[in-house]
DNA sequence: ATGAAAGCGCTAACAT
DNA sequence: ATGTTAGCGCTTTCAT
């Protein structure tokens, strides 16, 4: 069993065929006399042989995989993503080709290129914004994005990102917060529509937002940006993290501060990934619906796939839901006094050296 | 651009050349005359040409794919390993194909002899026992397996998990603890070994161990084990969970359960996922160092692909390294009164059950 | 330095 | 029901 892989035409000799009838047989394409059946059967299995997809895509144009560009495999709400996809793929017995394309930094487009010839269809996630993926259109493969784009006719699935940042402010303001804060990650294509919607909510309350933002959109920035934020001369009372990620960094880095949460700040983000749950104080957060989304791109994608349709603009949007835990809790009236029971100065500055 | 791909047929007319010399052009392989090098460069650039990779792969028996096999993406700790495979993997100009074996149930075998059959070789992670793995190395192509194999000669990277449950186990024993639990998951490879660990070190105390088991290694498995094993005639005063997602479920059911920790009990888990460190109380864990696991097994495994070596039955061992966070205390003399929160407590969790 | 031709392993007409 | 044959798009001797 060491050197090369038995060919079709081993089989079709073993059997005493032609590898016509090998190659039916082995697509199950029509039925053989029961010698012939029987022969082909113990040929097969005699020596182990399977079909090469290689040579059988290179004839029939298809590979049954389907490539998946996300920005970062260790973010859970693409790993969620991922998750819906393949459970899809599965059941339509294509395989992912998965790739990562933060890991390789402004890569990102000639890695997707690349993907796109070893593959049926796509679903990408970029980091680029709407105006330049005119290349995506060119390469003429069947692709589903994530997020719509006003300018291309992609097929796409997202959430309202307005809507769901409008939600969420609206949200800390009803608990009374004044002063918020967004922790936001401006490379992103998100980013700007959940401003958009954040502001738009204060707005009619005659509030206004204070605009910082993190490196990258993991735990590790938003511990870092978290001083910054809240040890100034007027740190808001509540801060909107652009994902979940940073936002459990930034509580992370709050308690290390000496502050407590939520009682000092409310936080919250975005993406519902499944670790805010088991945070402390669990985290309040927009769920985006990652795993639905990931199925839903998918069963589009092989839509077209069979159907070969025409490349649509079709954007499916998901419905964004606010899932209140306890990282938000309603401002008392005077943001003056807290609790006996420790150091009951709020001011947090003192033991910030860490 | 509609139809079918440009082919290197159409660059070698549009440039006046042959194939042959298209072909090497596009390799590399050596140089040519002034003027055709122009028109080629002109022709491919025109076209926008891209060699077909299932035809090349075709010949020359090269996918520069490799096959990554997991147990499932949700799993941060294997998002990690996928994370520094990757990493290496691109340094190479490999994609990884990546297949998620839990989504599939008990098709984990199938699944890998299809991915097999389209990679140049895979790094594999598996649930299945030792003994049952002849399949894998029948398959005769390049592996590198999670976890030392007895039986088969298979490259193979991991940690020492017995010495890893007997330090942490150890870590328990020093801070005073009498009474261990452990919540494993009877269908992994490793929970026997964590075990034996855990018992050996115990014994050499004087010390038994309970042992519960999951349904399976997720957080909401360990929220559900939660209830059992602690609220019984003798709860333990400490849990070893199997990995830790395990953990941070049982923690945030212990919580919900009126348990305050890690005063009422110690928590640990396996792993050192990254979101135990954002947990409150932050998680003690034992480091299995799963993004360097995957970082060396592709590397050997390219290595290996270089050379053509043999395969060998080589086995790499990482240290594991434990990390004492909040989870897990010094259990004070009186086992009785645990209610004394004279100790200034620094976790206000106590009724945290919103 | 460049080209002709023989396949890689398979499928898809088109015979028989 | 089974076989013949012509490629799929490319690389690779081997000529020239």
């Amino acid at each position: 069993m060491k050197k090369s892989a038995t060919t079709i035409r081993d089989v079709a000799a073993a059997a005493g065929v032609s590898v016509a009838t090998v190659s039916k047989y082995m697509n199950g394409a029509q039925r053989f006399s029961a010698t012939v059946e029987a022969r082909l059967k113990e040929a097969v299995e005699q020596l182990g042989y399977r079909s090469n997809p290689l040579a059988r895509s290179m004839i029939t144009g298809q590979t049954r995989t389907i490539g998946v560009a996300i920005l970062d495999i260790r973010n859970p709400h693409f790993t969620n993503i991922v998750k819906g996809a393949n459970r899809i793929a599965l059941q339509h017995d294509y395989t992912l080709l998965l790739v990562d394309t933060e890991e390789s930094g402004e890569r990102e487009r000639s890695l997707i290129e690349s993907l796109a010839q070893r593959v049926d269809g796509m679903i990408v996630s970029s980091r680029m914004p709407d105006d330049s993926l005119q290349w995506l259109v060119d390469l003429d493969k069947p692709v589903v994005l994530f997020g719509r784009s006003e300018r291309f006719p992609l097929t796409s699935v997202g959430t309202d990102g307005y809507l769901a940042a409008y939600m969420l402010a609206s949200h800390l303001v009803n608990m009374g917060h004044q002063r918020l804060a967004y922790l936001g990650f401006a490379r992103s294509r998100w980013n700007d529509e959940r401003i958009r919607g954040i502001t738009s909510c204060l707005q009619s309350s005659g509030l206004s937002l204070e605009v910082h933002d993190a490196p990258a959109p993991s735990a590790a920035a938003g511990e870092r940006g978290c001083s910054a934020i809240m040890l100034g001369p007027n740190p808001p009372d509540a801060v909107i993290c652009y994902n979940d990620l940073i936002a459990l960094g930034f509580m992370k880095e709050a308690r290390g501060l000496g502050l407590r949460l939520p009682q000092d700040v409310s936080v919250a983000g975005f993406d519902n990934v499944p670790y805010g749950e088991y945070a402390s104080p669990a985290l309040t957060t927009m769920d985006l619906q990652s795993e639905k989304m990931g199925e839903l791109a998918m069963t589009k994608l092989i839509k077209r796939l069979g159907g070969m349709g025409e490349p649509d603009s079709e954007y499916t949007n998901l419905e964004p839901r606010l899932i209140v835990r306890e990282s938000t809790i309603r401002r008392t009236a005077s943001p003056v006094q807290a609790d006996a029971d420790s150091n009951g100065s709020r001011n947090p500055a003192v033991n910030a050296a860490s």
